[in-house]
DNA sequence: ATCTCTGCAAATGTTTTGCATCAGC
DNA sequence: GCTGATGCAAAACATTTGCAGAGAT
């Protein structure tokens, strides 16, 4: 394929690029916050508006994926990653991606629902948290 | 065990047997915003603000619990349904219950992580969605 | 030079809170 | 009559938007 991998849009600024960088380097789910926290240390003085702009940019250039947790704003993560689910710590309240799926989530769904796809999270403790303590 | 099932706190009021009646009847989660509109045609004075108190008061008693669906504003339903999971309609937006569950939840979660809980939410199409299209 | 992107501040939408009044006990 | 509960409006938060100026092409 000749696909560009990334059909980035629009002009190449400097917060575009610390945005872009952070979550190359994350290996998890970002919530906008996280994201002007890390980005900050590269462009100081980025605002939080320019962070919620270019992050749904990026969801809609398919760069990003939402991250949607039960009674969490949502977090951001690179899109390329394969179907895999998560893991919302309940320590220090960071979300971690978890490879793979149990495939075959065969709930007996009353009749009438037609399920098209599903969402699995697991809660507890994060291997930094759960050796802490 | 001597202890009430219910145990209620706080006085008794028309507000609060008009919330607790439209849990009763809903057979499904609520959201705080669905809870003031069937309340009003009992109270018709009700503010949003005696729901929210009510609710979150209800889920200190036990009488409620919290369903949050990802993305979603929690929702509320009665705390004593068992272990159960979620289907959210793509197409009106409301929450239903799944009764069971798939049970062990083998997600070979990378080492480190102490899993405690999970949830599954299912999404696609409610029995009355699905028929009318 | 053009036109998009950014930062700031104001607007929005939702949930919470302060306070005077109302009502259960 | 006390004291907790309610309704209203203001406050708090998080996210979005308007706009003038900065910066990429």
């Amino acid at each position: 394929m000749i696909r560009d991998e990334s059909n980035v849009k629009g002009r190449r600024t400097s917060q575009r690029d610390a945005i872009r960088a952070v979550f190359d380097q994350a290996g998890r789910p970002l919530s906008p916050q996280e994201v002007l926290l890390a980005a900050k240390k590269r462009v100081p003085r980025l605002g939080i508006a320019t962070v919620y702009r270019t992050v749904k940019g990026f969801v809609d250039e398919h760069f990003l994926a939402t991250v949607d947790l039960p009674g969490e704003p949502p977090r951001y993560e690179l899109a390329k990653l394969s179907h895999h689910h998560h893991f919302h710590c309940r320590s220090c309240g960071k979300a971690f991606d978890i490879p793979g799926c149990p495939g075959h989530m065969r709930l007996t769904t009353p009749a009438g629902f037609v399920v098209e796809e599903h969402e699995i999270v697991l809660y507890g403790r994060c291997p930094d948290c759960a050796k802490g303590k």
